[in-house]
DNA sequence: AGTAAACGTTACATTTTTATGACACCCTAT
DNA sequence: ATAGGGTGTCATAAAAATGTAACGTTTACT
């Protein structure tokens, strides 16, 4: 899954070397030089990251950080640091204001990555590109594959999924073990806000049942009742 | 693919011993005295990868670096920089202003041989120089040839392929496995923001599927909807 | 048991995404 | 100049995916 990261940098060099960075690891990358900038670009696009540096010329970091966290819709979206200094009182008001990790100047591209992969993998499994094993299935966001070893160890069916499908799959499975109403799949599968019907997502769920029958593996996506669906190891 | 490295240096004992043993690896090489000497240089030919000393007359190493990194045209050039000095600090300042690797002198042949290689691997895997052998193709880079070793050892196909065909063959095999988006493959095998549409890489993966189904190789590369391609064995 | 709400299933029209062939342009070597 | 291969774009065909509505089933509760 493409994962757009948010970059506010004021210093074009810097903003330069990271996006540079990440777009080399694949992620797609927004530039803000400074907060406005920013709030502006969020209006239209969501970012599923936002890098954002501590000295901005307008706002200072902290400040936007907070905005963004008081708001609805982007008050989930992680978030990392960067700072120049090291003063131990910053990066606590940094993590108050609603930090998933800080990052301090100057840091080197390898370190950059390794974060954003730990903050990614905590706060958004579902973009993380870890191979997911669960009930005997196998899924390799990578590759975009998805295998079915059958209860053991011989033979792995692969399994032909459509995007939504695969997404659906990738995300319940991501978060295992987890009610998600229709509304909640509707908005982190499909996208924010868009104009679909709650009935839909029981016909992706139906479609993503009966491939998996199709292989033998029932009973992982369950129905609960009144709520929503959910993707379980454990029968029922 | 030959490989071009550029070695800013101004001592020129130094110069020509690392001229030296790159040559003797096979690589071409460019040498620059100086940070301006260097600057003329790359306006001609853009070298592969950049070896910069830090300590140099006029500009600072470090400084060039960021030269380097700020103009669209040199942006992506590999870097390893050169350092007398075991100061840390340095090190992380170099890294910041974009150097893949660094080397502190004295440093024997087969370091900078060795970081070479690996900074070219994790950068450039296409042009590595390493012969790729997969799904009964085998893809040698260095006399830029094909081959089709069907379904054995006997007959050696020997294919034919325009240069767009070779460089995204060579790209989808360097990384076998990996689904890659359409803007993806632009970048990396056009080059980064070349004014291209997606549409167009469809059509070479067209014409080398083409080519690749008239010595009976087909199903390697993938269509994986909704995303991109992939060069896969596994059939599909 | 009866009933309404929630969920499952199917069919289908539409939209979206890819595949493919044709064509015009641009180099390069003759 | 000119032939020829290589490229990018476009139009159109073909395939696949998607959202909805309609109808069948199950469930919870009286």
């Amino acid at each position: 899954m493409t994962v757009t990261i948010l970059v506010v940098e004021d210093e074009p060099a810097i903003q330069e070397l990271i996006a540079l960075n990440l777009k080399r690891e694949g992620y797609m990358t927004l530039s803000a030089l400074s907060a406005d900038n920013a709030m502006q670009l969020i209006n239209n696009v969501l970012p599923d990251l936002v890098l954002l540096d501590w000295m901005l010329p307008d706002t200072p970091g902290i400040e936007f950080a907070r905005r963004l966290r008081r708001e609805e819709r982007t008050k989930a979206i992680p978030l990392i640091m960067l700072t120049a200094r090291i003063d131990e009182n910053d990066k606590i008001a940094g993590l108050e204001a609603g930090a998933d990790d800080y990052i301090t100047k100057p840091f080197s591209p390898r370190e950059l990555i390794a974060r954003i992969k730990a903050v990614l993998r905590r706060r958004l499994p579902e973009m993380s590109d870890e191979v997911l094993e669960l009930g005997g299935l196998r899924l390799d966001p990578v590759s975009h594959r998805v295998h079915a070893c059958n209860d053991g160890f011989s033979d792995l069916a692969e399994i032909n999924l459509g995007p939504t499908e695969f997404r659906l799959l990738h995300f319940l499975m991501a978060y295992k073990e987890r009610v998600h109403t229709r509304e909640q799949l509707l908005d982190r599968i499909w996208g924010d806000h868009v104009f679909i019907e709650d009935r839909t997502v029981d016909v992706h769920i139906r479609r993503l049942r009966k491939i998996l029958e199709s292989v033998g593996k029932e009973n992982l996506v369950q129905t609960v009742r009144g709520t929503g669906y959910r993707f379980s190891v454990t029968p029922n």
